[in-house]
DNA sequence: TAGATTGTTAATCGATTAACAATC
DNA sequence: TAGATTGTTAATCGATTAACAATC
């Protein structure tokens, strides 16, 4: 029986783009089926956590038999990716925000970067990955027009806070942040990914340190 | 009593940094001391997670007073930078490498980036972020009269595979792993920090479309 | 039917939260 | 001394792992 997806546990949900590309690359080799302990074996887990893991989306195996790789490729596919893809707004244009554009553009499924802003009259009416940036102070009329769900945050704190409460109002759903700016508790309704590159090179450091 | 350091979980050393960047920001702010309450809320957690955590490196605090914000702010800064800064090497120059570069370079505390390596003919000779780029096959050599301690890898999953079993010889202890490839499983004594930008941003999307 | 492997329930483990004794 | 707040132990919660019945 399938859970209602805002059940699932988050860990499970942050393992699925795992799955995909370890299933995908099995796709590709013309492997036709594999089992739970297989997979395991091949992502560094246990055959419980994978059978778990599916089951919390229905269970996409075959008792006795195991998982046929081309059903599970596209069960995965179907979950993570839909045909539409997601509208994204770029918030700050500077040296990471055009690294991330670029990356959302080229190497990204089921994104859709459609528009980038910035205050800089350096950069804005330009164009970033063949993305137009805005004046920030277009944002309001922009997202009335044009209704993206997610915006990706990559100015610094500062602008990041000051934007925020604009931003819900203006029906973003989902952030992708890459500022330190906290957005978890703003709201039951939106979805925060937080990529603070800062804090994970610093926990690093503590640990090789400490090693 | 001190915990030895490889006792202590691993979520706790993800919290370090950001207790480090609040704690700073009180500092700046001219506070003087702070509950583990008071602190929670800043954070959004709970003031048992606060002194447990804070716990696990023996305590920083006075009871019935609190922190001393000045304490606090250098006992975290002693946990997570050394006085001398841990080299790095970075692998793969290409579009985030050297955003990365220039990152870690310019608003990182406690790194050194002292070489890039590439593969590309275009770039090897040149510089990023004031650091010189050399050819992939010379690393052998700079690591023998160098021995950098991190490796940022930012290279495609091929090129990771390749070359992550000369990094482990050559000495490297500790990797900040933005490609795809699993680093984990090689060692104990080596850390490994992943940054997956692409399962991030696609587990942000399920999560937006099942809101 | 026997063997294999899933789906699912039960047990374990670890992390978070709560409670409280120590002490400033 | 009384009030406050820590350090630390105990209880809870959630995630992972193990066990097993269902079934291909």
């Amino acid at each position: 029986m399938p859970n209602s997806y805002e059940t699932i546990p988050l860990p499970v949900i942050k393992r699925l783009p795992r799955y995909y590309r370890y299933v995908e690359g099995l796709h590709q080799h013309g492997i036709a089926t594999i089992s739970s302990s297989e997979l395991a074996a091949l992502l560094g887990t246990t055959a419980s956590q994978v059978r778990q893991d599916f089951n919390c989306f229905g269970g996409f195996g075959q008792q006795g038999v195991g998982y046929s790789v081309s059903h599970l490729y596209k069960s995965l596919s179907n979950l993570l990716f839909s045909d539409t893809p997601i509208d994204a707004i770029l918030i700050g244009v500077g040296r990471l925000g055009r690294t991330i554009a670029h990356f959302i553009t080229h190497e990204v499924k089921g994104f859709s970067l459609i528009a980038a802003f910035d205050t800089s009259e350096k950069i804005i009416g330009r164009s970033v990955s063949d993305v137009p940036v805005y004046d920030v102070s277009t944002l309001q009329n922009f997202c009335k027009e044009h209704s993206p769900q997610v915006a990706v945050l990559c100015v610094p704190q500062e602008g990041a806070s000051k934007l925020a409460p604009s931003l819900f109002a203006y029906g973003i759903k989902g952030f992708w942040n890459f500022s330190h700016y906290d957005l978890a508790s703003a709201s039951k309704d939106i979805v925060v990914e937080n990529v603070h590159l800062g804090d994970s090179i610093s926990s690093l450091g503590f640990r090789v340190r400490n090693l």
